[in-house]
RNA sequence: CGGGGCGUAGCGCAGCCUGGUAGCGCGUCUGUUUUGGGUACAGAAGGUCGUGAGUUCGAAUCUCGCCGCCCCGACCA
């Protein structure tokens, strides 16, 4: 993409209302713009991101063997009444009135759609286990919304919904849960701490949820450091093992590790005094057990093997799609701008021309530009007609984590440089070398 | 929802107290400048001062209503 041709809205002022690093870069780079609080349009940088990030937890869900669909936004009130919790749900339920005077609802979650869906066609254990989720817009009224995408009300989100006949089959889809959620933030450049949560109303005992470390997140963490040390990296998983993933769930959930709502200080004081951490974290994503809590109250059931009907064990399960990409810069940043993990860049290497219109630089950035694109690459060309500060400003502003730079003096002695936006380390090569080398990078990724 | 604040050019702001029909910086556009980390000079465009009513000879400025937005708190992916 040349940017020249393409819209990247970028502010050089830092607009008055974003008060949080994400929230004010995603504004600068031109990545998102507000419509109404806590409600944003994703211009074509942010949009980009938000396509990666959802790519990344599709493949993630898929390799776990779950299943996607997609539920609309409205829904009808019907299934809520049903439910009871049309009348619980309260203020944070955008109500809507269509013009038959029906009652209709901007979904604020699925569980009554999906337990129609699941309640109509299946009837048989031997459909078990089943692992439905989808990735939508979601909408709750926040009573005040903040922090850009990080708490808005309309969000986008992937929920899934497990269906099995056994409890212990339904605590192996909690498991495989949290080891594909562990893979999927990993991918995406994050260390995501599983931690004990609090399963507030949606009741069971079992629930973590995951928390990215920043100083700006909402929750206060309690963790042994130890913790941090722990990579998943590119394991072998077969999520059909549940024995693997039971162990992998121990691994990273034995050392303590627990937001304010469950931190217990006595279970605290046992972790070795320099490995005690008390830290900032942002919730990315939440794992539930709750059993046949809503089966049984919505006759959500299977026909066993010996014929008697049996409630569904169930789970959900949640990552906040639109939040990753505020949470992701929250982590990941510096005071010139957005460090992308190459998981997630928008794009995956800027070229800046610093002599546009000179015949030798505009061919050799018009080389890499297609040398990137036959490898399969999206770079970013800069090529436009500005002086070299502003762009290498841009480039800093938005975060490709590659620039390849190509100008006259190195082209003398046939060499374009390639920096890293996150060491701000150098190297010189001839631009074919560029290509492969960043070809190289993206492969392991 | 309780408390606080804001709304003036695309963005950031001044002007308001002490009414006299708008100004600064950045950005944008046109030239010149050929540039290795936000260059310089010259010129230009761009505003029903959120909105409605009131007071007044006259309202961005004073009064009231409404709308929108932000911050702190309590609640949530």
């Amino acid at each position: 993409m040349r940017l020249s041709r393409y819209f990247l809205p970028v502010l050089k002022e830092t607009p008055a209302d974003a008060q949080i690093v994400s929230h004010r870069y995603m504004l600068r780079a031109g990545m998102i713009k507000q419509a109404s609080a806590g409600i944003y349009s994703w211009l074509p940088l942010g949009y980009k991101v938000l396509r990666r990030i959802e790519q990344i937890v599709h493949e993630e869900q898929v390799r776990a063997g779950h299943i996607p669909l997609l539920m609309p936004t409205v829904q009808s009130a019907d299934l809520w009444r049903e439910s009871g919790r049309y009348d619980v749900y309260g203020e944070e339920m955008l109500r809507i009135r269509d013009r038959h005077d029906r009652d209709m609802l901007y979904g604020p979650t699925n569980e009554e759609l999906i337990t129609d869906i699941f309640r109509s066609y299946v009837s048989s254990y031997k459909d078990l286990p089943l692992t439905l989720y989808h990735i939508q817009w979601k909408f709750r009224d926040e009573r005040r919304p903040r922090f850009g995408v990080m708490r808005g009300r309309e969000f986008f989100m992937k929920d899934g919904y497990n269906f099995d006949l056994t409890k212990e089959a339904a605590l192996h889809a909690y498991n495989r849960h949290l080891v594909s959620y562990l893979r999927t933030y990993e991918r995406m450049g994050l260390q995501a701490i599983p931690m004990r949560a609090d399963s507030g109303p949606i009741g069971g005992d079992d629930t973590h949820e995951f928390l990215v470390l920043a100083e700006t997140g909402e929750s206060e963490v309690f963790y042994d450091s130890a913790i941090t040390d722990l990579k998943f990296g590119d394991r072998e998983i077969d999520y059909e093992d549940a024995a693997q993933c039971q162990s992998i769930l121990e691994e990273f959930t034995s050392r303590y590790a627990r937001t304010d709502e469950t931190h217990d200080p006595a279970v605290f004081a046992d972790v070795p005094s320099d490995r005690q951490r008390q830290a900032r974290g942002i919730e990315v994503g939440q794992i539930f057990y709750f059993g046949t809590k809503y089966s049984d109250a919505m006759g959500a059931s299977v026909q066993g093997p010996d014929g008697s009907s049996v409630p569904v064990h169930m789970g959900s399960h949640g990552i906040g799609v639109s939040r990753l990409a505020g949470a992701i810069i929250e982590a990941s940043h510096d005071e010139n701008g957005i460090i992308w993990p190459e998981g997630v860049t928008p794009f995956h290497a800027g070229i800046v021309n610093l002599r546009q219109g000179d015949a030798a630089t505009d061919a050799a950035c018009a080389e890499i530009h297609a040398g990137l694109i036959a490898r399969g690459l999206e770079p970013l060309y800069d090529d436009r007609d500005e002086r070299a500060g502003a762009k290498f400003a841009t480039m800093d502003l938005i975060g490709l984590p590659w620039r390849v730079t190509v100008g006259p003096r190195g082209l003398k002695n046939g060499v374009v440089e390639l920096t890293s936006r996150r060491t701000g380390d150098s190297e010189e090569m001839s631009a074919a070398a560029a290509v492969d080398r960043l070809a190289q990078i993206y492969a392991a990724h």
